[in-house]
DNA sequence: GCCTGTGAAGCTATTCACAGCT
DNA sequence: AGCTGTGAATAGCTTCACAGGC
């Protein structure tokens, strides 16, 4: 985090967005053995340009060689260093429907810093039950199991009715941070944090970009 | 649409999306018997300023009244016209995963213009069946399909792994806007727009902004 | 040459501020 | 008084352009 002053310059999300997909394309690329990259290969894989890259690079302040480019493990310490808490984060998700276990599934071991920790739900079958090695508690509990392991960050992942009341309740347990996965706007006190997914949002847009064709040489989304 | 001599004005993704927003509030509102909206109290639900309200309504060509605001109906019918196809506009659906079957089952009979119309995946399975009123095709028959059916839109929920395979196939069959769920960057021809839903990322930025405490400062140079 | 790092310029989106209406 | 519609101002983000280094 950069100063000003006394006071935080707190990073755009923007940023924050596109250093996080950084880090995924850099991992992928240390498999395959590449060790330095140049900000417009990385810009390449991004879908960005090579200043943004740059500029992106200044924030984090990681540094380059005009010669070999950026040390892609310095990138990815640095951005460890910038995105990811010092102790490993507990996450809670609310909802094991479809939505639900897809995100369990995909998280499994993803960010050995940012892991799915407790899942709650209504539906008593599901309840005790172990997915994906993360514990299934009743929605009743959330508050209880939210503040007893310190969680931080939530995911809502249930029907739209019920989305703002586990909202509420994940505050009250302690969660500053949210990811909300149904098409409602949460209304969640100042200080907490919401990003909301909105899939069906998603699909409008693109159907109506989709019918924008025709647009000149001109390239770029 | 507005033009500007014979080019057409395309409008920003921010608009698109707050107008979208903007129609699924006024459709719950509607089912409340509120008629009329002033654009603070839009503003309000879709937690953004009335100004900002108040431009968007300039974009999609609507007028209110200091006295009464917006009829939500004259909203909800200019939103239509300027986000809807005029005819029925069919949606393929690559991967019927959790992520794919989630999306399906709340796409039942959202948007009448804007169905699922076919699904495609892999696994033998889940070929031939009919899941949420949808028929389910082999991944083989995905370009002749998206073509003989003449859909337009596609949504990418298969592994990071194959998203690019499934997109080129699509895109090939006449796609011309993608929703990428896979936490990857495609790369689309120009004339074909994509929009990344990217959990993964959503995760982590909720992360970093739900710490927002006095943390390290950034160094040594 | 081709690269990085970065001040300055250029754009885009949002907000301000106020005229005009009811 | 309270609201809409909108030019003008502002804030925020991206790109340009170039100095400096291999």
């Amino acid at each position: 985090m950069e100063w000003v002053g006394d006071r935080a310059m707190t990073t755009p999300e923007r940023v924050i967005e596109r250093i996080s997909l950084y880090r995924r394309l850099l991992d992928s690329l240390k498999g395959e053995g590449q060790a330095t990259i140049f900000s417009h290969e990385l810009a390449g894989l991004a879908r960005g340009t090579a200043t943004q890259v740059r500029r992106d690079m200044m924030t984090i302040g990681v540094t380059g060689s005009p010669a070999h480019g950026y040390r892609a493990q310095d990138l990815i310490d640095a951005i460890g260093l910038y995105l990811d808490s010092p102790e490993p984060e507990g996450v809670a998700l609310v909802g094991i429907g479809n939505l639900g276990r897809a995100i369990m599934a995909f998280f499994q071991g993803r960010r050995p810093n940012l892991r799915i920790v407790a899942a709650f739900d209504v539906s008593p079958e599901k309840v005790g039950r172990v997915i994906h090695g993360c514990r299934c508690h009743p929605l009743d509990d959330l508050e209880r199991v939210v503040r007893e392991e310190g969680i931080r960050v939530g995911v809502v992942a249930v029907p739209a009715s019920a989305a703002q009341d586990v909202a509420d309740r994940l505050v009250r347990g302690g969660v500053r941070g949210l990811v909300n996965l149904a098409p409602v706007r949460l209304h969640v006190p100042p200080g907490v944090h919401t990003t909301h997914v909105d899939i069906t949002m998603s699909l409008e847009k693109a159907a109506y970009f989709a019918r924008q064709r025709a647009g000149r040489k001109e390239g770029e989304p």
